[in-house]
DNA sequence: CGTGCCGTTGACGATATTCAAGTGCAGTGG
DNA sequence: CCACTGCACTTGAATATCGTCAACGGCACG
C-alpha cells in the first residue's frame, strides 16, 4: 500500500480554519484514532447487529448489501475510498443491512456519543448533512437505474457513476482506475444475473467504450459511455474539485 | 378535510420539555408558519431548480420522481402525511429530482438559514438525523425490491411498506386506509408497466390478500401479504407506537 | 351527453434468466 | 516444476417473465 490518503472524514469537512476551538478538538481526536484493518471479502457489519460504535472507512472498497430469506442478494451501495460510511447506524436501534469489504480496508471506530457530538457541531454537522444528502441522491439514482434503464444502460450508468466518484476521490489517472469489482458484484448491484452482465460488458467492449482487464478499468470513450447509460452527473453534486486535474 | 394533524415536523421531534429555550423558540416559529396549499397532481419542486427555501408537507401525499431524457419516469419515493420531506434540498446547489403531489397538500416554507439552525440544534438535529436515516433505509429497501423481487413480490412489498408507514402515522383503522395512488403510480414506483401492475393486483385479490376499490385499500390478510412480498418491517425502525392501537 | 382517465383483457414479442458446459488464470501443495 | 483446485469469466440454447400494442368498459366530471 502506498501512503495513506488523509482521513476521509477530514477530507469531507470544512477547512479547520473555519472551525471553532471545540470543533478542532473533535477533529484532532478523530485524526488520532488508531487504524484498524480488515481483509477483502469479509463482513464488517451484519444485518441485525446492534452497534455501540461507528465506523469510518479510511482506505479500500466496501459495499452495503441485503439478503432475502431465500438467499437472493442485492448490493445497495458501493463505499469507495474517501466516502464517509458508517458514521450513523448506531443512531438507529439495529442494522437493517450488512456491510462487507470488497478489498482489504483500513478503518477507524468512533464511540457513539462522539458521533452525536459531531452531528450537531455547527460546521461539521452541516458538512455531514451535505455528505448524507449526496449519498441519498446516489441511492435515488440507483432506484431510477434499476427501475427504468435496460441492462446495457444500467451497466454503463453504474460504470460512469463509479468512475466519476473515483475521479472526485483522486483515484483516476489518464481515464484509468483500479477496479476491484467482479462481474458478479456488478450483477448483484444492478439486479441482473452474472451471465447477463458478462454479455453487456462485452457489448460495451465491442462498441469501443471501455477497456477492462484484471483490476484495471479504462474509459476509452467516456462521453459515449455516458450517452449509453443516460448518465447525467449532476446528482453527484460534485463541485469543481482541484483534484480533477 | 378533517382537522389538521399536528405539524409533522413537530410530531417527529422530541417532546418540547426536553428542549432548550432556544430550541423551543425554533419550534414555536415553525408552528406559526402560514399553511400553503397545492392541488393534486402538480409539481411542487422541479429537477434543476435552485431553492432558497425548504418545504415541509403537513398534509397529503406526494412523490419524488426523476425523468430520463426519453421520457421514462421513475418514482423514487412516496411522501406520506407526517413525513418530513423537503427540509434539506437547499443545502445542495440544485434539485436533482422533482417532487409532485398525489393528493392536494398543505405545506409550509422555511427559510434556508432556519433549517441550518434546526439541523445543528442538539435535540432537534438528532431527531432530524434519525428521520433521515429511516428515509435512507427505505430507499435502500426499494433498491432491493426492484433489484431482486419479482413483480408480485414487489407489489406486495410496496403495499406492505405503505401500509406500515400509514399505520405509524395513525392513518389506518381496522386494517383499512385511504389509498390515493393509481396503478400507474405503483407502476412508476416499482419499475413495471401499468398493465403488469394490474395483473399482479388481480393476483393479490384472487389470493384473498387485499381489497382495493376506489380510494380505499384494505388488508384482508396482512401476514399473508407480508409473506408474499418477503416483507420484514424492521428497516422502517418503527418504535412501538401508541397510535398503533 | 360527451370526454378523459383509470382499470381491464388478450395476443404477441422482446429482454433477461436459467441451465449447462467449458476456458483461462492464480494460488497451493506435492 | 507441475498438477490440482477454485474462481471468475465466457458461450450457447431453451425458457420465462414481463413489456408492447391494441381495444374496450366503467366512472367521474364538466
Amino acid at each position: 500500500m502506498q501512503d495513506l490518503p488523509p482521513n476521509p472524514l477530514l477530507a469531507h469537512l470544512p477547512d479547520p480554519s473555519e472551525l471553532s476551538e471545540t470543533e478542532r478538538d473533535y477533529l484532532d481526536m478523530i485524526a488520532a484514532a488508531p487504524l484498524l484493518t480488515l481483509g477483502a471479502r469479509r463482513d464488517l457489519l451484519r444485518d441485525g447487529e446492534t452497534l455501540r460504535t461507528c465506523h469510518v472507512i479510511v482506505q479500500g472498497w466496501a459495499c452495503r448489501y441485503k439478503t432475502l430469506e431465500d438467499g437472493r442478494r442485492q448490493i445497495t451501495a458501493f463505499v469507495l475510498p474517501g466516502d464517509l460510511c458508517d458514521l450513523y447506524p448506531p443512531l438507529l436501534a439495529e442494522m437493517d443491512h450488512s456491510l462487507a469489504t470488497i478489498t482489504a480496508i483500513r478503518y477507524i471506530e468512533l464511540p457513539r456519543d462522539r458521533v452525536e457530538q459531531l452531528v450537531v457541531a455547527p460546521a461539521i454537522g452541516r458538512a455531514l448533512w451535505r455528505d448524507m444528502l449526496v449519498t441519498m441522491a446516489i441511492q435515488r439514482e440507483w432506484t431510477v437505474s434499476i427501475g427504468q434503464r435496460d441492462a446495457l444502460e444500467r451497466l454503463a450508468h453504474m460504470l460512469c457513476e463509479l468512475f466519476f466518484r473515483l475521479r472526485a476521490a483522486g483515484l483516476v489517472r489518464d481515464d484509468r482506475c483500479e477496479f476491484p469489482l467482479t462481474q458478479t458484484d456488478l450483477a448483484e448491484a444492478t439486479g441482473m444475473t452474472p451471465v447477463h452482465v458478462n454479455r453487456m460488458v462485452q457489448e460495451l467492449r465491442s462498441r469501443g467504450l471501455i477497456y477492462w482487464k484484471g483490476r484495471v478499468l479504462e474509459m476509452l470513450d467516456l462521453p459515449g459511455l455516458c450517452r449509453a447509460g443516460l448518465f447525467n452527473p449532476t446528482y453527484l453534486h460534485q463541485s469543481a474539485d482541484p483534484r480533477l486535474a
